[in-house]
DNA sequence: AAAATGATTATG
DNA sequence: ATAATCATTTTC
């Protein structure tokens, strides 16, 4: 399995493993806590803002486990023009169409990954895009240019998979520690006034609907308020 | 404001 | 085959 991240200069090598130990986390003790396919298996509307606060852990072929919060989410749905399902099956957005609680991974603009969360059964094209995290530590393969400030490291949907080396080779996979990649429960109920919503970002069609989320005192969401 | 950078999709 | 698009980020 390789990964866009081990190759060229400069760049890092990590593949998810699967051989590892399962981490010890406070979080993976209790085992309900792990979300699991059927807890995603609703319409991203309703996925998206339930995702805020949920935590994503990665963990790399190094060993590292890097722990984020997520901050802000974006549903898109059936019948939804600025889905990449709007237009039936292909091969980049397959695992859209895949069972919920995994991955779809895209490239964007030649240079960025944008990672999703699948949400409704197989056959139904919609997913939630997770567009910003709050990390728990930097992750040791950035440069001090881009870990300048730790609040903005993963504030961004491209950005959140250069932080937690996230490509096209974990695309469609499930959440799942065994895949180096997964999602567990908030570890405290979030009041509904600290979840803002508002139109979707960076896109032009179907640009008025409000299906982006984010948790409202957070410094790392992709744009902070004026 | 505009470049960087490449897969995917639309068009001829 | 060729052009246009693209759920972005960084830099000038």
């Amino acid at each position: 399995m390789t990964n866009s991240f081990e190759q060229g200069k400069n760049k890092p090598r990590f593949t998810p493993h699967s051989s590892l130990p399962t981490p010890l986390d406070p979080f993976l003790e209790s085992p309900a806590r792990l979300i699991e396919p059927n807890w995603c298996d609703r319409p991203s509307t309703q996925l998206a803002p339930d995702l805020l606060g949920c935590t994503l852990y990665r963990q790399l072929s190094s060993g590292m486990l890097i722990r984020a919060t997520i901050v802000e989410t974006e549903a898109y749905a059936p019948g939804d023009p600025a889905c990449h399902a709007y237009k039936g099956l292909s091969r980049r957005n397959a695992a859209m169409f895949g069972p919920p609680g995994h991955s779809y991974v895209y490239l964007i603009y030649g240079m960025y990954h944008c990672l999703n969360v699948v949400s409704e059964s197989t056959g139904i094209g919609s997913a939630v895009l997770i567009r910003a995290l709050e990390l728990n530590a930097i992750p040791s393969h950035l440069t001090p240019k881009q870990t300048a400030k730790p609040h903005r490291i993963a504030a961004g949907p491209g950005k959140l998979c250069r932080a937690l080396a996230i490509d096209r080779t974990l695309d469609g996979i499930l959440y799942h520690p065994d895949n180096g990649l997964w999602l567990v429960h908030r570890p405290r109920t979030i009041p509904k006034n600290q979840i803002v919503q508002t139109t979707r970002i960076g896109i032009t069609k179907a640009a008025d609907k409000p299906w982006r989320w984010y948790l409202k005192n957070s410094q790392s969401v992709s744009k902070l308020a004026a």
